[in-house]
RNA sequence: GCCCCCGUCGUCUAACGGUUAGGACACCAGACUUUCAAUCUGACAGCGAGAGUUCGACUCUCUCCGGGGGUACCA
């Protein structure tokens, strides 16, 4: 099959298994964030390079938070972003369901399991009573759980059952220092004892994401974890879990974790869920087109190689590695995103960049049809004329429709936009008279580019004396309103003759 | 308090003990030009600090400093 030659050696970092399989498995609480979009792309990309497994599942354990709206979002952030599955949510899979709100009963036996093996013991203490045990012993608030239940004998739980109090589940945390070897940043150890006892079902017997992850993990047979840094920490106390899982046969082995720097915002904060430019959908609305954007992420923490940044999915597929990923936070960066944005949107086949503009240009009333076939054959005709003079000049797809809507239009009159109206001195009347009366003997024949180029410049510039800004500013802004526009003869020749004319005439009407 | 992570231009990164520390975005200047953009050229700008190891440290070790995260019956 495929020889992956690796050109780095990764120092301390372990080896990948000879059959990758990973996940990506967010909970669906609010809109799709970036952060998250960069998880799911780099364990996609790790599948793909490693020819391995990706699985899609979907964590709704948290019933106050989870909502159907955000999973369908999520669904269609990854169709989108075109970020396939092998194994999931919809495609199915030998170990499904793959919502964990439908695995209720895998938990609960799990669980069960885990108690009657003494991994995990029922913890009747109320956060209010740790708290106070932790105060009255002369230790900080946020010191944790003190492990008081770890040794209740049965006439102690009777007891506690009887004043009506029902138990949370715990996990026993042995006493012991708890290492592994990052695919990311190496070699990390917890001191023992910094890890208390920690609840993987509350007292009304919901499963908490501490059992659930690493079950659904090891029953899908995960054996690489990619996931944020912020779930460091609860690395090592997943590990134990994973320890007492083997042992009772339910998982077959700790998988190997990567943990991913974080998406900073503005200051030196995590990028959060409130924070606009956090938002996918906003990015998409904006114009991003999903190779810019993937490109871009994949940039925060990642680099395909030197002086090289940008570059195609299939590129990354065929270069990623995790333990290439750099450990250090990254800001994200939305000037460069969209300056990546705009190389791959001067890369796209022009049929192609239309296409996808017309969603865009049916948002903003430019056009009557999102698709191609639907579209008149004038609008079509000016698209095509028009594709290459604006393709190369947007960088974001949100922005085709002011470049070429007034040539959409067939307005006799567009008004100009406020820094465009500013362009116009006290000239421009006498140079817009100039141009109707140079341009009103042409031909239609002859209503081209190079003529109209020609004969402008020779009226306006030429005889008229005027520098070319002061000549051709009125004209432009004439015909489009604006002050950046397409090229202007190239304008005036889709427009044709009649319109041109009029929205000159219109323009000086009303200086 | 305790535990853990991180530290190269403003930002994203390259460098894997030997380079004038490279590239990209942004910014500035210039060229081109019918505007804007694109393009081209140039400029600006960085190894957090200090020890140690070494013939030689951005690269290895330690300390400090700075930033971040965790310490939940959220994920």
């Amino acid at each position: 099959m495929v020889t992956m030659t690796d050109e780095h050696d990764h120092d301390s970092k372990p080896e990948l298994p000879a059959d990758v399989r990973v996940r990506f498995c967010p909970s669906p609480t609010g809109t799709p964030h970036v952060g998250m979009v960069r998880t799911a792309l780099f364990n996609w990309a790790e599948a793909r390079h490693t020819h391995g497994t990706f699985v899609f599942r979907i964590e709704d354990t948290d019933a106050a938070r989870d909502s159907e709206e955000s999973y369908n979002q999520i669904l269609e952030a990854l169709r989108w972003l075109g970020l396939d599955w092998d194994e999931g949510i919809e495609v199915g899979g030998p170990d499904g369901p793959y919502r964990q709100s439908q695995r209720g009963d895998i938990y609960r036996k799990v669980a069960r399991q885990l108690l009657d093996a003494g991994y995990a013991y029922e913890s009747y203490s109320t956060a209010e009573e740790i708290e106070a045990r932790n105060l009255a012993a002369g230790r900080p608030k946020s010191f944790g759980y003190d492990g008081y239940d770890r040794d209740l004998t049965e006439e102690e739980r009777r007891s506690f059952r009887d004043q009506g109090r029902r138990p949370a589940i715990r996990v026993r945390m042995p006493d012991e220092d708890v290492a592994f070897d990052d695919l990311i940043r190496g070699r990390i150890e917890f001191k023992a004892g910094s890890v208390p006892d920690y609840v993987i079902v509350r007292p009304n017997g919901d499963p908490l994401y501490t059992l659930t992850n690493p079950v659904d993990d090891a029953l899908m047979r995960i054996n690489v974890v990619l996931r944020g840094e912020d779930l460091l920490s609860s690395t090592p106390r997943q590990i134990v879990l994973y320890r007492y899982l083997t042992e009772l046969g339910v998982a077959q082995g700790t998988p190997l974790f990567g943990h991913m720097p974080y998406v900073m915002g503005q200051g030196n904060k995590k990028l959060s869920k409130r924070d606009p430019e956090s938002n996918l959908f906003l990015h998409r609305e904006n114009g991003f087109i999903r190779e810019g954007l993937l490109n871009y992420l994949a940039l925060l923490g990642w680099s395909i190689g030197p002086d090289r940044d940008v570059f195609s999915m299939d590129e990354m597929v065929e270069k990623f590695d995790i333990r290439d990923v750099k450990a250090n936070p990254a800001h994200f960066d939305i000037d460069k995103a969209v300056a990546i944005n705009a190389e791959h949107i001067r890369m796209l086949d022009p049929q192609d960049f239309l296409n996808r503009s017309l969603p865009y240009l049916k948002r903003d009333g430019a056009v009557t049809a999102d698709r191609w076939e639907e579209l008149t054959g004038r609008e079509r005709e000016v698209l095509t004329a028009a594709a290459p003079l604006v393709q190369p000049r947007v960088r974001l797809l949100g922005e085709v429709s002011g470049m070429v809507g007034s040539l959409l239009s067939q307005e006799d009159y567009i008004e100009p936009e406020p820094d465009a109206r500013k362009q116009l001195k006290e000239s421009a009347g006498a140079v817009l008279d100039l141009a109707v009366k140079a341009l009103e003997p042409v031909g239609e024949a002859d209503w081209k580019t190079d003529n109209l180029h020609a004969i402008l410049t020779h009226a306006l510039v030429e005889e008229g004396g005027y520098k070319p800004r002061l000549a051709f500013g009125p004209v432009r802004v004439a015909v489009s309103g604006r002050r950046v526009s397409p090229p202007l003869f190239e304008s005036l020749e889709i427009l044709g003759k009649e319109t041109t004319l009029r929205r000159m005439q219109n323009l000086r009407a009303r200086l």
